[in-house]
RNA sequence: GCCCCCAUCGUCUAGCGGCCUAGGACAUCGCCCUCUCACGGCGAAGACAGGGGUUCAAAUCCCCUUGGGGGUACCA
């Protein structure tokens, strides 16, 4: 088939959050439209009442957009081939049951589930295959009256072709030839009058004219089924590309227990929507042998199916993070500040409103802190002390660092100069720092740790004297006072 | 059970018969930079699952085994 009017689709169905597998493939289908310049669309797939919550609608829609994977027909846009949902599609679907089942391509089943768990479960007992055993394939008028009279609901079975093969083309596998023999009469329509997933998606794919299915490769012995169908209502068959799934790093289906898995939840924990697309693309489509950051556009540009590997692919956090790093780091200072305030303000340590002045201020502890974080949540930790003024000292680091001998008149001095010192910028704290480090004839290392304990409660910051400049000079005398008041305290203990 | 997919460093991968004493990235380790931590720079360690073929030549092609994954639903 040609790329000529490409029209991919992702048909999530909405039954949890947007899951980062779901994602991937969203975005594997999203790439592939636009490099061709064809249509994405998005298609609900809610046929399971049980399951299916409009809360789940709401959030996989949000996860795509934050994502950026906008769509072209679909919820909330409407297009030429809906509705979009496939709940509302129902009327379409008994229509094309209604055909088959006049062609006697289908018939009605009145087997239980019950009925057929059991026999299941007594052919695999016995060695034989499980298969549908095909006992209502040729009921008469009066049987089928009869099974109706016990109240039982029919649902609606495919008959499938049993001789010969059915043969996918998978455009990333290549051909892969399956046994009609091993298919069985496979339930198109359900009790309740829905349609399956088995047959719902071909009478959509074919309706919504997709012309490649970009999926995950838990589908692939789905397919033969859907490829009867379409041969059985006379639909051109489209392409069909499966994409390696993604797992755990027990390598099993990824889920839950190997920590976040929706997209939100990455969202929430301070990823980039760059970050993110970029690494997923990566879960599975590779572009050279050794370029790996890819902006939105580049993917658009280089994206391609015969560069999708077949092997699955485990969801990497630590390259997830490092990537997040390096998009975080691209940020120009006043993205970054827009990004960090709102987690501020939410953990009660900025304001609700805030002056422009003190938006400087956020602006320049950001920057200190860019180059520090690897998650926007981590931004929130590691400014705290700019933002309270009751620090939590790192115990060990004030025995090892703050409680030395030399602090006591070596912070006294430095009160006194820096007190004195103005303006209170980086270069003029510089300069008391390296006056009193020559004074006491010490090491740089020497009189900035015992202050950067003091001030931050830990030994890791950024540099000193930006983070004094931040800090101000009344919360840096104030701090100064407190922490040698403990050095002496700790150092009278010691004695 | 049966069917299908997959198999290169711990992880993501490059490799599409000779360019491979297998390249890159993350992670790890070391060194440098340095007021700490990051960032950055340099370097190290680290893989073709096993066995048969085919070929002058195999990580690359074929077969088997093993291992992993998926399907076998009135879930999608």
């Amino acid at each position: 088939m040609s790329t000529a009017n490409v029209r991919t689709r992702f048909a999530p169905s909405p039954t949890g959050f947007l899951h980062v597998g779901g994602a991937r493939t969203a975005l594997f289908n999203w790439l592939y439209a636009r490099h061709y310049g064809g249509i994405f669309v998005l298609r609900i797939e809610d046929t399971d009442l049980e399951r299916s919550t409009e809360e789940s609608v709401t959030a996989i829609l949000e996860g795509l957009e934050w994502l950026g994977l906008t769509w072209d027909e679909g919820p909330g846009c409407g297009g030429d081939y809906g509705p979009y949902f496939q709940s509302e599609r129902l009327d379409i679907y008994k229509y094309y049951v209604q055909r088959l089942l006049d062609e006697d391509k289908a018939y009605l089943c009145y087997c239980t589930p019950e009925e057929l768990k059991a026999r299941r479960e007594e052919a695999l007992a016995q060695g034989r295959d499980p298969k549908y055993d095909r006992r209502c394939a040729q009921l008469t008028d009066a049987e089928r009256k009869a099974l109706e009279a016990e109240g039982r609901q029919p649902v609606v079975r495919f008959r499938s072709n049993d001789v010969g093969t059915t043969e996918v083309n998978d455009l990333i596998r290549g051909q892969i030839i399956f046994e009609n023999g091993m298919l069985d009469d496979f339930v198109i329509q359900k009790s309740d009058g829905m349609p399956t997933y088995n047959f719902a998606v071909v009478i959509d794919d074919h309706l919504m004219k997709i012309t490649h299915v970009i999926r995950g490769d838990d589908h692939i012995s789905n397919t033969p089924r859907q490829i009867q169908v379409y041969q059985a209502l006379d639909f051109p068959v489209p392409e069909f590309a499966h994409l390696p799934m993604i797992l755990g790093n027990d390598k099993t289906r990824l889920s839950k227990r190997h920590g976040a898995t929706s997209v939100t939840e990455y969202r929430d924990q301070g990823f980039l929507p760059k970050a993110m697309v970029n690494y997923l693309a990566l879960l599975g489509w590779s572009y050279s042998a050794t370029d790996t950051l890819f902006t939105p556009e580049e993917l658009i540009e280089k994206f391609s199916l015969d560069r999708v590997s077949r092997n699955p692919a485990v969801f990497d956090m630590k390259k997830l993070e490092w990537m997040n790093g390096v998009y975080l780091r691209e940020l120009d200072p006043e993205e970054l500040t827009g990004l960090v305030i709102p987690r501020l303000q939410k953990e009660g340590l900025l304001p609700e409103s805030i002056d422009a002045a003190a938006r400087e201020r956020v602006k320049k502890i950001a920057v200190s802190l860019q180059s520090r974080i690897r998650t926007l949540a981590e931004f929130v930790p590691s400014s705290r002390y700019f933002f309270e003024d009751d620090i939590e000292y790192d115990p060990a680091a004030v025995d090892k660092i703050l409680a030395r001998d030399y602090v006591p008149d070596m912070f006294a001095m430095l009160l006194d100069k820096l007190m004195q010192v103005e303006p209170f910028t980086e270069d003029n704290i510089e300069q008391v720092f390296l006056e009193v480090q020559e004074e006491v004839g010490r090491k740089l290392g020497d009189v900035i740790q015992p202050v950067r304990v003091a001030v931050t409660g830990t030994r890791v910051s950024p540099g000193m004297y930006e983070v004094l400049a931040a800090l101000g000079r009344p919360r840096t005398l104030q701090r100064l006072k407190a922490a040698a008041e403990m050095a002496k305290a700790k150092l009278a203990g010691k004695d």
